[in-house]
DNA sequence: CAGACGATTGCCT
DNA sequence: GGCAATCGTCTGT
């Protein structure tokens, strides 16, 4: 199996801000039964320990979040809406809960086998360039559900192919190149965690011209 | 144990 | 742009 360079588990170990910015351009990967299927990813969010009300954590310690709480470098899969599953990598050291979630992917590798997960929608069939897999793999659930990532993987190590669910180091973003904002879906929390920059995106313009075009 | 709500998505007007 | 789907998690009784 062909691997990049795996990011080890203390690239993780850092506040969720850095972490988020870091993992722009790198490259999320997925193997199963021998086969391999990747994507570049553009955007990330961080979420900040039990003060940061938008947290998982911020109740404490719980079943659901005892990732979160656990070693960095270990992915934090949990399910949402009745339907849909998240993916985040779980930072700072052990005893802090602190992770940063995976919200949008560009297909890389195994195209195929990602089709076969989460058919590319009509909206794929754009010909202007960097446009040709807009809404396939662009949101959170979306790329979990297109790289069959679900509840089986929480808490696998990120550090580690063995496990089936890794990342790489891949392209280096540019800071002009990184859109900052506030984190999305996440309404109901109160200020001033609702409008903390802690959003991290890869401009589209960019991620054009750096990655060839694909029909 | 009942009730509220969610780090979303897709379909409808 | 609005809104329903759908069920695990967490809170309060």
């Amino acid at each position: 199996m062909n691997t990049g360079q795996v990011l080890p588990a203390s690239f993780y170990e850092r506040p969720p801000q850095a972490v988020a910015r870091s993992l722009l351009g790198a490259v999320l990967v997925r193997s199963e039964g021998g086969r391999r299927m990747s994507g570049l990813i553009v955007e990330a969010e961080a979420y900040h320990g039990q003060t940061d009300l938008a947290c998982h954590a911020r109740h404490g310690l719980t079943t659901r979040t005892q990732v979160m709480f656990g070693p960095p470098g270990k992915a934090y899969v949990y399910f949402t809406y009745g339907n849909h599953w998240m993916l985040n990598a779980v930072c700072e050291p052990e005893g802090m809960a602190s992770a940063v979630l995976v919200r949008a992917i560009r297909a890389l590798e195994g195209l195929e086998w990602i089709a076969e997960n989460r058919p590319r929608p009509p909206s794929c069939r754009s010909t202007r360039p960097g446009q040709e897999l807009r809404g396939w793999t662009d949101g959170p659930g979306k790329l979990c559900q297109a790289l069959k990532i679900n509840g089986a993987l929480n808490g696998a190590d990120l550090s580690d192919p063995a496990g089936g669910l890794w990342i790489e180091k891949g392209e280096s973003i540019p800071d002009e190149q990184v859109i900052i904002g506030p984190r999305v879906g996440i309404q109901s929390v109160p200020e001033p965690w609702l409008s903390k920059p802690w959003r991290y995106r890869v401009n589209p313009g960019y991620l054009a011209e750096i990655l060839p075009e694909e029909g």
